[in-house]
DNA sequence: TTTGAACATGAACGACTGTTCAAGGCATAA
DNA sequence: TTATGCCTTGAACAGTCGTTCATGTTCAAA
């Protein structure tokens, strides 16, 4: 490497990534992504090739932060239905507020972009898959441990559940009362737990 | 009247909300919106007075639709438990293919704009509040009538309920797989029956 | 037929879009 | 020190954005 970048790429991606959640891929311009990530357009362009490139990595960025706090709260707690009860309860609840949106990344662009962004969007539809099977897994993992109902089915109920949570975050971007929110996840959640015979 | 415009304002709000539904707010342009309507800029901001003020009339035809399909639905079945099921139904099965998006139009709005649109978000945050109280008031109708079990109560129901609207359209936004859609479908109504003694 | 107000038209505005590229700065290898 | 390649810079490009407005058209009332 006869002369290496001076920005950490990552830290980038990351910037980027917040401002795109906060305004959505069409109204963040280069010009303001620019200004957030301290970078001319010819070091942006030379590192990521064009906007939707950036906004590429992005959402990869959003995906694979998601599937680690999953994994980090199921190692921690032991208990795979904990664990998807706090993922919940933090992405709806706790980060309300503080993240640059209430809405999930992921299920944003896929309400925003059309078939004029085709890749995109296909992106932001396979990382969804991707946190519907990771919650798979831990339904799974759940109903083996005991935690789980015996009669409910986790191939069907992780769609349902990953419908839930877009709903539950789009609600929010509505309507914004905490108490709402918890009273729903609770909603959610009920029916999952195993009835004491 | 001296000289009556010759378009019909509805007509056009209908076409221009289409378009909106398909491609949101910032990627639908004007120029966009002026051949979709077949109308000058002038006409269109003498009628209209912004792109804004445009969007706001489709939000509110749009909202006013849904009302209107929900009322009649009502009073065609009796029953008001029936109605919403048939409700969400055509919104999420049957409407699927056919309209401009899968998802709600309200809901895309809420998920795409910010306080850079205050005016417009709050519009469609209220529109949504409407029907949310259009589907509290079928909840009582039907726990009146005994369509729905007694221990339910309809003040946490219905955003219970407008949140998995939400959630269901944005779950078909991303995976299109009907069977699916009325497999969740059922899921969530299934709470509601009221079981026999 | 003349008048005048409402409506229709489309060229044009300044601002902004995503993107390119020639020029200069920098760090390593010779 | 010089040479070589990568990196950085910021002006500039063509195109599009939402919007305006002078001009022309239409039509009921006078």
């Amino acid at each position: 490497m006869v002369n290496p970048a001076k920005f950490d790429r990552q830290q980038v991606v990351e910037q980027a990534m917040l401002l795109f959640w906060q305004k959505g891929f069409h109204a963040t311009s280069m010009r303001h992504l620019q200004q957030a990530v301290d970078l001319r357009p010819g070091s942006l362009y030379a590192t990521f090739g064009s906007k939707e490139g950036l906004f590429r990595e992005a959402l990869q960025q959003y995906a694979a932060h998601g599937e680690r706090l999953l994994a980090q709260l199921h190692a921690q707690e032991g208990s795979a239905l904990r664990a998807l009860q706090l993922f919940f309860h933090q992405a709806i609840i706790e980060q309300g507020g503080r993240a640059p949106s209430r809405m999930c990344l992921l299920a944003k662009t896929v309400a925003e972009l059309t078939d004029a962004n085709a890749e995109l969007l296909a992106e932001a539809r396979c990382q969804l898959k991707r946190m519907e099977q990771a919650f798979l897994r831990l339904l799974q993992q759940a109903q083996a441990d005991g935690e789980l109902a015996s009669g409910c089915l986790p191939e069907q109920l992780a769609p349902f559940l990953q419908m839930q949570m877009m709903g539950l975050r789009a609600y929010m971007q509505m309507s914004c009362d905490p108490a709402t929110g918890e009273r729903m996840l609770q909603q959610v959640f009920m029916p999952l737990r195993v009835v004491p015979s």
